[in-house]
DNA sequence: AAATTATTCAACACTACGTCTATTATCTTA
DNA sequence: TAAGATAATAGACGTAGTGTTGAATAATTT
């Protein structure tokens, strides 16, 4: 794909990417990325395969693609708003956008994030929230060891949250998935009793 | 395979199976299951393709026999010993001989239990636990949409947890990392402030 | 309108798959 | 221990997807 003198992506490229990757999308509804050929992609998308190895080494490479750019757009979402500085609330405030997000994108989240997307992806996701909370626990003078445990657990969690959320049909609202989220986070079963 | 007056099996079908499962665990500690072809277990087991296809029919359900293993062999570890009824310790001790049992069975566990590995698999093995805490907190009145999510945060994190003792050669024992999990899931951060 | 380049088409060798048959080696049991 | 049973092997088969190539075609840019 060469540069073009205005810096803009010839209209064949942008096409054939756009199907490329609604296909994949397609196909991950129904199986998992491992069992996806290149070969049934491209029927799909009705483009040459050859034409395919021009642009991705594999789907993996695809899917890869697909996710980064989904990445991207919920930072550029989230930018798009301002949130307070008040730590309590900050974290709260982050997720409940983030569900909102996900719920205007139900299209491609509910595959991506499902419990067929990839973990490593759907941790990335949420590890844009648990970073606002760094320094709110270490201030909190957690011990260094486990505050790192509390990281996995917090995220991981969050993951399996967020699988289940999407699976029944997000019937919760944002906020109240976010309240959710943070009290277990911070406060555990004991939260809810 | 035949089953024999005796009951017991073809020491030739035990060796093959014995050989293909090691040389499977072998492969899973370079690459996912997924990149893992029938052909190269076999040359690896020095087995004949053929064979392979008699037992398993393909690499994943080879894996899913190990892990079924596995999951027994655990229950029969846990049904060895004997756990005090009461409802606050009971979760504990259970989890803690989980984490002994893990340590001592590093070379498998730290494969099956790692990233790597299937994560649905790794759900059951921590709902193992979980199940003996329903009881402990429905009793605590806990919402009942609430306590599905709780169940989901509590086992996807615990399996992040695990994930990361494994990855960091699990330095803390059992013992500290039960308490700190069951920590985890009753109060959240709270509980290491 | 001319130059550029993305896409298509067809063919290529290669690898793994899953199955089959005949043969050999090993185990069980009487 | 000998006879019978059966598991494992060797080798070949057609199938399907892979990743690459070169020439022809179509669309886009300038």
């Amino acid at each position: 794909m060469r540069v073009m003198k205005n810096g803009k992506t010839d209209r064949r490229v942008k096409y054939t990417k756009m199907v490329l990757r609604e296909s994949l999308v397609k196909l991950l509804k129904q199986k998992h990325i491992t069992n996806i050929t290149v070969k049934e992609i491209c029927e799909l998308a009705d483009i040459n395969r050859a034409t395919f190895y021009a642009h991705y080494t594999d789907p993996y490479d695809l899917l890869r693609q697909i996710e980064t750019g989904l990445l991207n757009d919920i930072n550029e979402y989230l930018a798009g708003f301002s949130f307070s500085i008040d730590d309590g609330s900050r974290s709260v405030q982050i997720l409940e956008k983030i569900f909102e997000y996900i719920k205007e994108n139900a299209e491609v989240c509910s595959v991506l994030l499902s419990d067929k997307g990839d973990i490593a992806f759907q941790q990335e996701v949420m590890m844009i929230v648990q970073k606002q909370c760094i320094s709110e626990w270490t201030k909190k003078s957690v011990n260094k060891d486990v505050a790192e445990y509390l990281y996995s657990f917090a995220i991981t969690g969050s993951v399996g949250v967020v699988h289940k959320w999407l699976k029944e049909g997000m019937k919760q609202s944002p906020r109240e998935m976010a309240a959710m989220l943070i009290n277990m986070t911070n406060r555990g079963i004991s939260a809810f009793v």
